[in-house]
DNA sequence: CCCACTTTGTGCACCGGTTCACAAAGGGAC
DNA sequence: GTCCCTTTGTGAACCGGTGCACAAAGTGGG
């Protein structure tokens, strides 16, 4: 029985399914924290927004923790999940970049709670350099590989113009950080094994703004099913 | 051969290709302040990130705009792509939320450039109102309605706590705004016709923190291959 | 102990998206 | 005008992910 599982586990969530599990264990603790001990496939999935397959299949692939005719046990399913994202230690965060959006991230409590812990804040400029946010100090980014290595730090956020993040994400990775978080808007290079995820304002809103002028372009008729667009357009 | 054309782009471009046209666009904007006239497929791949074969298909989504043997017209590609986002016209955002976030969003200048523009600063603490950000005097919520209707506002952008966020959601969509970028992390609940886009921190580090946790555990040998699990765990 | 009811876990068909690989198209040299 | 070279645009195979639908498993009541 124990086979059965080990097997169903198999080294290798689907990625959209690993996702997703951030969003699960939010509900999860939505839940817990309002005293429900068991949850349903149907229930768990109107809370995270999902089709109810879909999450049922997700939870399968950590294995089989549901029970048939009952549901889930809510803090079981919490511990798991928690487990499989590798949120029962906690990892240091260096912050690289400490301006306008350097320092939310910094007085953000959002994420300390959740294994995630602020261990460093970096940046070049000397008038930065020193300040005090949210109980730490400011470092230089000269001692980048120090920090890194002294604090243990394992993931880095970086916060700073488009123009350094290239560097500084070498400089970062040379010292062995593989799992940076970049909200500059430009595409890192990064060797085989580094893992980025982006976060881009702009990409979004630019998403939004495609999507806002499809539904107008239809209430007005839209540009015109014959002439689709001028035969030349100059710039 | 514009009918052919047309046929080609008729309605509906993949959400996949929607979603990589404004990181051709940043690189195809680098390429043409360094002075390239044009450029080929498979440069432009290089410098989005992508795969050439896969960049090739999504433009060809939007017509037929590349000449074989030279490649594509930098400048003409730049007015296609932004044409179809919707960034010839502009759009007017007002920021809901005006704590950490959402001063470094209204202060950050990277998207007032490419088509939008803050129109608004709304938040609910009396402290707050009245402070001028970025040029802008934050508002009461209570002006909501008022304010998105005046100013013309089509794009929300949610940074308030996340207890807000579904109630604030609410009154922006009845006064018909139908795309919202959200900060705060929950889901939200929107009519058909909405469109939703979410950035959220801890998903992306719990994202990361997953596959961290791979690579140490490989490292170290990883979890025993039988046993795979505790026969029963306490919380 | 058995039956009716609930809910999980998953086989399967389907769908959007990716990638390969190549025919078709255009440019430039002579 | 012809030939060769480059590069596009796309057909087709493939792949990961989704959602339906249902058998299997477990619960609770009588
Ligand atoms: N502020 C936002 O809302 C926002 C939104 C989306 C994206 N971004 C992006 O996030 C990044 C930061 O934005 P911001 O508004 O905080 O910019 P900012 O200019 O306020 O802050 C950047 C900080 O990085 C520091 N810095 C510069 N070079 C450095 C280096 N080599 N090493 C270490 N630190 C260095 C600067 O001293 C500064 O403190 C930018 O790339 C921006 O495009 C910002
Ligand atoms: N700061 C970050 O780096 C960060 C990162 C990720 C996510 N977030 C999320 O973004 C949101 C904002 O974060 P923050 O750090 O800026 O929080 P914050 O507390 O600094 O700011 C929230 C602001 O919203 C205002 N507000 C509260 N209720 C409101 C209402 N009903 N209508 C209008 N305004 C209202 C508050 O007055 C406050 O000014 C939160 O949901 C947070 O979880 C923040």
């Amino acid at each position: 029985m124990i086979r059965r599982l080990s097997q169903a586990r198999e080294r290798g969530i689907p990625e959209a399914t690993v996702a997703r599990l951030p969003l699960y264990l939010r509900a999860l603790n939505g839940m817990a924290e309002r005293g429900l001990a068991t949850v349903s496939s149907e229930d768990l999935a109107v809370a995270a927004g999902v089709n109810s397959a879909k999450l049922r299949k997700d939870l399968s692939h950590l294995g089989s923790y549901g029970t048939r005719g009952v549901g889930y046990d809510v803090e079981y399913l919490i511990y798991q999940i928690s487990r499989e994202l590798g949120l029962t230690q906690d990892w240091a965060v260096a912050i690289v970049g400490v301006g306008n959006l350097g320092r939310a991230l910094a007085n953000y409590g959002g994420f300390v709670s959740r294994g995630f812990r602020v261990a460093a804040l970096l940046d070049a400029d000397p008038e930065v350099v020193g300040d005090h946010i949210a109980g730490l100090s400011v470092e230089h980014i000269d001692e980048l590989e120090a920090v890194i290595r002294r604090r243990g730090v394992s993931i880095v956020v970086l916060a700073t113009p488009a123009a350094a993040a290239q560097q500084v994400a070498d400089r970062v990775i040379a010292a062995g950080v593989t799992s940076i978080l970049n909200f500059a808007p430009v595409v890192l290079a990064v060797p085989e094994g580094v893992d980025i995820r982006k976060v881009d304002l702009s990409i979004e809103l630019q998403i939004l703004a495609f999507h806002e002028q499809r539904k107008t372009d239809r209430m007005t008729g839209g540009p015109a099913m014959a002439e689709e667009w001028p035969e030349a357009v100059d710039l």
